[in-house]
RNA sequence: GCAGCUGUAGCUCAGUUGGUUAGAGCGUCGGAUUGUGGCUCCGAAGGUCGGUGGUUCGAGUCCACCCAGCUGUACCA
């Protein structure tokens, strides 16, 4: 008896924080993104496909100078010893791509793309290491109608997605808005950068803890459940105050808590907030013509200027959008959760620029495929059921294999899909098999029905309905529920009446 | 990175103050039924008890270190 050799068998398993998809998530999500396809299409939007490798210095705002590549990002190197890595967003390789054919594109470029993405950090519940993302870009258009436009069709695709009105919100911000509201409360300069920042990272962990929570991290700082200590951006009382009713989440009424009619309110709020900021009012300004082009076309419910949106600190340079999905739902734990957002985007004017002496204006949207389409399969709006399998021709008389198989190609020739069950195993094995395939119906033809020139045609949905009113295994298979015979020559004719009949 | 919690069969878990051969349910496979998927019944396979070292006559159980996973937090293009 052979020894089983354990220790040399190599362990099976999955790197953590990436997932296998079977067969009827590939399918969903196929369908999902020819919606989504679809929409861009309309819009004018062209397909475009870049690697998933770039050379690292291509990938944007990571060190050219560093030796080691930033962690967050899978790198390795060439034999030349150049670095290489795995593109982390569809932005990057896109501004790469146009930079590198740039006369010969049409300016303003249109383009969408779909494609993994790999982030090397650690996962979490709905955050993975490789995931799916599908962008939609302008480049070389720096008029706002750009942005609204994408605003809008992200409006338009969570629609055609089978999301209701009042589901979802495409919220608007302007980076230079908020750089112009730091200003005016005395951070600008080189030497508050920093603060800067964390001003911005307080503002974008609303969703996770609340205005108290915020104004802890604009202040002193943060003490979490788990102990541990988050410093805060040491704003004063004012300025925390001045940061907070800039919002919205302090007294004023503008802002992400309320619904209609808001964009107004929060630009004049805006205004007020950036002082005498010049790049503050500008970027008022900018918003002030998206909102217009946006309640010119009717789209003032769902996209909303929202002081709340900050996105990538990194290369965003104007308008920022995020789709946020609205509607409350449970986990399989039963507590209630927010999706929360599901895409984002915003005007990325300086990324381009990287690769060319001249700037060049950009702005562009990003769906983040996984996250939407769990959203959406917890809606209902997404099915998710096994696909029906093929139909089974049994082997119930090994010799005539060449007969089955010609079943087979008739049955394939007519348009049906069908499958010759290549196991070893007996009839039992077979029909258990078939089941388990989820096949509308399997063949048979023992000798029996060979030597009388027909078939049997199982109908196993059928089979299973009536099965619940049999209960002894003897009357179950003496009955042959579901099952007929039809004469060889009228199988495919058959097989495709049966399966016609199906929803 | 920091903090807390958890590691026993493919999955979910039980395992007494440290005591003989580590169990259950589900799943898988086989049989009852060699020409028929469900139900039922019978049976089988499946374990370095996360790893290493220590305490002990004796460790799944106690101790130390390590590893992995989960949760929160930091970071997040």
């Amino acid at each position: 008896m052979a020894e089983k050799s354990k220790t040399s068998a190599v362990k099976a398993r999955l790197p953590r924080g990436l997932v296998d998809r079977p067969a009827g998530e590939i399918k969903a999500a196929e369908r999902m993104l020819g919606v989504i396809r679809g929409v861009y299409e309309r819009y004018g939007f062209d397909p475009v496909e870049t690697p998933l490798i770039e050379y690292t210095d291509a990938l944007g705002k990571f060190l050219p100078d560093q030796d080691r590549p930033n962690e967050g990002v899978f790198s390795f190197q060439d034999d030349d010893e150049q670095w290489l890595s795995l593109r982390y967003d569809l932005t990057a390789p896109l501004a790469r791509y146009v930079a590198e054919h740039f006369d010969a594109l049409p300016k303003p470029y249109r383009s969408y793309r779909a494609g993994w993405v790999f982030r090397n950090e650690k996962p979490g519940p709905g955050r993975f290491r490789q995931f799916m993302q599908f962008d939609a870009d302008t480049v070389g258009a720096a008029s706002p109608a750009a942005d609204a436009e994408m605003c809008m069709m992200m409006a338009d695709t969570l629609e055609a997605l089978g999301l209701e009105r009042g589901q979802y919100v495409i919220r608007v911000n302007n980076r230079k808005v908020l750089d112009g509201v730091m200003e005016a409360i005395g951070l600008s300069g080189e030497e508050n950068a920093g603060r800067r920042l964390t001003v911005l990272r307080a503002i974008d962990k609303l969703d996770k803890f609340g205005p108290g929570g915020v104004a802890a991290l604009l202040g002193a700082g943060r003490l979490d459940e788990s102990g541990d200590f988050t410093k805060g951006a040491g704003l004063d009382p004012d300025g925390i105050d001045r940061v907070l009713n800039f919002t919205g989440w302090g007294e004023q009424g503008s802002g992400s808590g309320s619904i209609a009619g808001v964009s107004a309110v929060t630009l004049s709020n805006f205004a007020a907030a950036v002082g005498t900021s010049v790049g503050g009012a500008q970027g008022v300004a900018e918003l002030t013509e998206i909102e217009a082009l946006v309640a010119a076309a009717g789209y003032s419910d769902r996209v909303r200027i929202d002081p709340s949106v900050v996105r990538g600190l990194e290369y965003y340079t104007g308008p920022v959008f995020e789709a946020e999905l609205l509607f409350e739902t449970v986990n399989e734990k039963g507590e209630p959760a927010r999706f929360g957002s599901v895409g984002g985007g915003g005007r990325y004017d300086g990324l381009v620029g990287r690769f060319r002496a001249d700037p060049v204006p950009a702005t562009g949207f990003s769906i983040g495929v996984s996250r939407l389409m769990a959203a959406l399969a917890n809606l209902g709006k997404l099915s998710t059921e096994d696909e029906v399998g093929p139909v089974v021709v049994t082997v119930f008389d090994r010799d005539r294999i060449a007969d089955y198989q010609t079943m087979v190609q008739r049955l394939r020739a007519g348009g049906i899909r069908a499958e010759l069950y290549l196991g070893g195993s007996g009839p039992k094995a077979q029909l258990k098999y078939a089941d388990r395939r989820n096949s509308p119906c399997v063949i048979i033809q023992g000798s029996d029905e060979r030597d009388r020139g027909v078939v049997q045609i199982k109908d196993l949905a059928l089979g299973k309905a009536l099965a619940a009113t049999i209960e002894d295994n003897a009357t179950w298979r003496e009955a042959r529920p579901a099952q007929f015979e039809v004469p060889v020559d009228g199988l495919v004719e058959a097989v495709r009446s049966l399966l016609g009949g199906r929803p």
